[in-house]
DNA sequence: GCCGTTTTCGGCCCGACTGTTTTCAGTCG
């Protein structure tokens, strides 16, 4: 059966070559319903066969069809034909920075150009010479968009924790170089999607100019796109692409939601706003000439009789019609976290990083923290903790800092059979030899599984802590889960572990990246296990030892 | 092709920027 994201591709590719064969509202039709499945957490299969494809925002009566047909025999007639049609290279040309489907048709049915290739051949034989809207300069940008294309393929998403980093350099350059009174992160990357295609940047300024001219001087940027009176844009050496605007104060709410998206999350309120006789844009929210809202975002969502909505779940998946209602979940905060469950030392570490590490999250004022004192590795080896280091956090006494101790082992025994330590808790991870969940539940003390991240991973993992009453971390990477993985769990009444970033200063992105991702997900203080109280945790632990 | 507390037909977010334009079209987000 096909997968989601086969059937994702599949309306995008189809959008696509309606676009070039000059369809007006077709394609985004089609687009509509493509990310509205990229943004489901259960397979189109499962929803098909409760005959509930018609509740995916954006599928009708021709999309439902064209569904089942996929689903059924992995492959669509309509698509089939659609593809006759259209030469091969002509969509390729859509992937161009600058040629869009206006162009890339005309290209085909002028000169008769049926893909890169041929356009930059085209372009040297001087055979765009004449065409209306073609220029000398315009000519030129598409030469050098199509070199570009060919000497680097894809300016494919980054994920969201390597462009973690990316974001904070820029916003502390931008505000060190002085002239920049508010500056916030907007689109995908402040929605928290797993991985985005470019950073939007928000500034209020009484100099833009110099906020642009400090912006394009940033060690980061390789070269600037495009600059105009409120925006600039420019790639970095690594090849992503930030777009930096300056707003008016009086208008930055309604400038940073419009920015934060998505896009049909805006288009879902703007219809809303019609209908009320209002216009929504980035510069406010307006009845006829009278602006009445835009310095906040909470402002702007007053204005359609809606709560403000967390950034993370604005996709258009039912959001709205939840804070029209006044029945938003109350999405779990960094604040809600009570303590560290998975806390690893380097494996020599000394007692003095047992003291920092407490030290640590006693700052962040955390009632328990959970040092993994052995481990089983990803290939199977086995790592203990140093003698004197173990006994040390044994010995260790903070006032309202409850300190345990975990064992981390592969799915094969019984959990923590192998080490030779006792354990408040065990950690589950999957490994190179046994990376399937164990057949029977686990017995002994409460276990939290680790290191668990891809699709089909995530599912047989979350199906097994169900049943052994086990909790999941969710997080950035390929070990942890996703939105998709977390959404699933908490469908499935598991709960999840979210890192506190305690431990590990390297892991800066993790604390922030994670906690995205679970209110993504749609996650609660109570579908959290390390946001209970720290009673409630610790109460299954082991009875500390004497000092 | 989808969608509906104004609709089962007639709409479909809206503005910045660029280049090529004598008033606008295409692309992008």
């Amino acid at each position: 059966m096909p997968t989601n994201q086969e059937a994702v591709e599949l309306f995008q590719g189809i959008a696509d070559l309606l676009d070039v064969l000059g369809e007006r509202f077709k394609p985004e039709a089609y687009r509509r319903a493509s990310r509205s499945i990229e943004s489901l957490t259960e397979d189109l299969g499962a929803i098909a066969a409760r005959n509930e494809l018609r509740t995916v925002p954006g599928v009708g009566d021709a999309i439902e069809e064209k569904i089942r047909e996929f689903l059924a025999t992995g492959h669509l007639d309509y698509y089939d034909r659609l593809r006759k049609e259209v030469p091969p290279g002509i969509v390729e040309l859509l992937k161009i920075p600058g040629l869009g489907p206006k162009s890339a048709r005309r290209f085909w049915l002028e000169p008769g150009v049926e893909g890169p290739a041929e356009l930059a051949d085209a372009i040297r034989a001087g055979k765009l010479e004449g065409m209306k809207g073609f220029g000398p300069k315009k000519v030129g940008q598409i030469q050098a968009a199509l070199a570009a294309a060919g000497a680097s393929p894809a300016g494919g998403r980054l994920p969201i924790e390597v462009a973690y980093p990316i974001a904070q350099r820029l916003v502390a350059g931008l505000r060190a170089a002085g002239g920049v009174e508010a500056i916030e992160l907007a689109g995908s990357f402040r929605r928290a999607r797993e991985s985005v295609g470019d950073l939007d940047l928000l500034v209020t300024s009484a100099e833009p100019e110099r906020v642009f001219d400090a912006f394009s001087r940033l060690p980061e940027v390789r070269e600037v796109r495009l600059r105009g009176g409120t925006k600039e844009t420019v790639v970095l050496t690594q090849g992503l692409q930030v777009d930096l605007r300056v707003v008016a104060p009086e208008a930055f709410g309604a400038a940073w939601q419009y920015f934060t998206g998505s896009k049909d999350h805006n288009v879902h309120l703007r219809s809303l706003a019609r209908d009320r006789g209002l216009k929504i844009n980035e510069y406010g929210v307006f009845r006829g000439d009278e602006r009445v809202a835009g310095r906040t975002e909470a402002e702007v969502y007053a204005t359609l009789d809606l709560a403000w909505i967390p950034p993370e779940i604005r996709e258009d998946r039912g959001e709205i019609d939840a804070a029209a209602r006044g029945e938003l979940p109350s999405l779990v905060e960094r604040t809600d976290l009570t303590g560290e469950l998975h806390c690893h030392l380097a494996p020599a570490a000394t007692p003095r990083e047992v003291d920092r590490t407490i030290e640590a999250a006693r700052a962040l004022g955390l009632g328990y923290l959970g040092f993994v004192v052995a481990w089983e590795t990803a290939d199977g080896g086995r790592i203990t903790l140093p003698a004197a280091t173990v006994a040390h956090l044994d010995s260790v006494r903070s006032p309202g800092l409850r300190v345990g101790r975990a064992v981390e082992v592969g799915p094969s025994g019984p959990p923590g059979e192998w080490s030779p330590l006792r354990a408040d808790y065990t950690v589950v991870r999957p490994t190179g030899k046994t990376p399937d969940p164990p057949t029977d539940p686990p017995k002994g003390p409460p276990v939290l599984v680790a290191h668990v991240g891809g699709e089909s991973a995530a599912r047989k993992w979350i199906a097994w802590a169900r049943s052994a009453g086990a909790a999941i971390e969710v997080g950035p990477g390929a070990e942890r889960l996703d939105s998709t993985g977390a959404r699933a769990a908490r469908e499935a009444d598991v709960r999840l572990v979210l890192p506190t970033g305690v431990g590990n200063p390297e892991a800066d992105p993790t604390r922030a990246v994670a906690l995205g991702f679970a209110r993504r997900a749609g996650t609660t203080k109570s579908d959290v296990r390390n946001a209970a109280s720290a009673a409630e945790v610790t109460r299954a632990w082991a009875p500390r030892p004497r000092a």
